[in-house]
DNA sequence: TCATTATACTAACAAACGTTAGATATTTGA
DNA sequence: TCAAATATCTAACGTTTGTTAGTATAATGA
């Protein structure tokens, strides 16, 4: 599997840019790392900020395929207890913390976000909210089974997924310094099981 | 209330730095907004690494000062309800939350995590561990009270305050762009009751 | 008061920046 | 097979970068 010199300078940004973020990473640093001259980057991109465009494009595409289609819920949700479903996608969401290319764009999300307003609009929208709006309805749809007690479900949303969220932050800081991991990974397990506990239908 | 020059510089280099990042101001663009030349800079700050490292140093000293001392802890803890303790922190946390200077130095740790190990450390120590550890002791002494259900008091605590980053992040992504934040606001009120009802000893 | 120290200025430096023009080589499609 | 299109190269451009040297002015302390 051979890369194209786009996809190349693609990937040498986003390794550079995750990094030292955009304004700290030359033109020059980009294609010494992909072996051409600077000059030959521009038959490939119009200028520096097109390439971080086409990184942010591309994940926000790539993002809105992780979550399972709404209209498959019912299914999944008639046949699947409420602690199988969230440690399923607990798992799902552990592959994509533990893929490089998700912790370089995650680390760039992070750079960029006050730079950049695409940045933020991807945060805002396409992390925090849509994976809320989703849960929103995963839980309101298990309280209507009665699998779990009554609480509002876009609280229920919340409280699960917002630790989520700043636990995902922690592991990033930590796994960059190639430090120990596993007592983060270990909150995720008890906050998953104290929500369980929490949520339970006696 | 009149600044030094060195102050101006950091108060210029702290507000530039927490938009652009660290790499995308330049020395000529600071010095520009306090209004003197660039060479007189070096009077002040030996280079422009140096004015980061006093940022980031100052912030560290200026944040252990937010928490109430362990010592005192008993006293209050026996003279107040978790209700009401929990919300008098959450109306102190407010009021750093609203300041334009905490917004800033949170918006600058956000953007040089990745490239400077001093903010990582601030991050992961004062700002996740400090904070933990310091609930997981007052949640410890509420149980021995029996004031609240005998849950671990360090996934409390976690429980407790890790939403609570997660939304002081949508927070000023918000404040940035002048948007309505009373959402958020609300989100972090409705935690806190959510987080008090689980914990209640009935 | 006067020497010293601190702070501001002008001017310049070498290096690095993003980007372009134009020549040369390689790949593609009729 | 050969013209057209695509990709790479060398070389250079005008700016901006962080920083320094040297000089003038203002503040400080004996």
């Amino acid at each position: 599997m051979t890369l194209t010199t786009k996809e190349k300078i693609f990937q040498a940004a986003l390794d550079l840019f995750s990094q030292k973020g955009f304004s700290g990473v030359s033109i020059r640093e980009i294609t010494r790392q992909v072996g051409i001259k600077e000059s030959s980057l521009y038959n490939h991109f119009k200028n520096k900020e097109a390439i971080l465009e086409a990184i942010l494009t591309h994940f926000r595409v790539d993002f809105s395929k992780t979550l399972p289609p709404v209209d498959s819920l019912d299914k999944i949700l008639s046949t699947t207890e409420p602690e199988t479903f969230l440690k399923t996608g607990h798992s799902n969401f552990k592959q994509y913390m533990e893929d490089p290319q998700g912790q370089k764009i995650w680390r760039l999300l992070q750079i960029e976000q006050f730079r950049e307003p695409f940045a933020r609009e991807i945060i805002l929208k396409d992390f925090f909210g849509e994976t809320v709006d989703f849960l929103e309805i995963v839980f309101q749809k298990m309280i209507a089974m009665k699998k779990i007690k009554a609480f509002d479900p876009k609280i229920l949303a919340i409280e699960y997924q917002y630790p989520v969220f700043s636990l995902l932050a922690e592991y990033n800081i930590l796994k960059f310094d190639g430090k120990d991991t596993t007592q983060v990974e270990s909150r995720l397990n008890q906050h998953i099981d104290f929500f369980l506990e929490v949520i339970r239908n006696e």
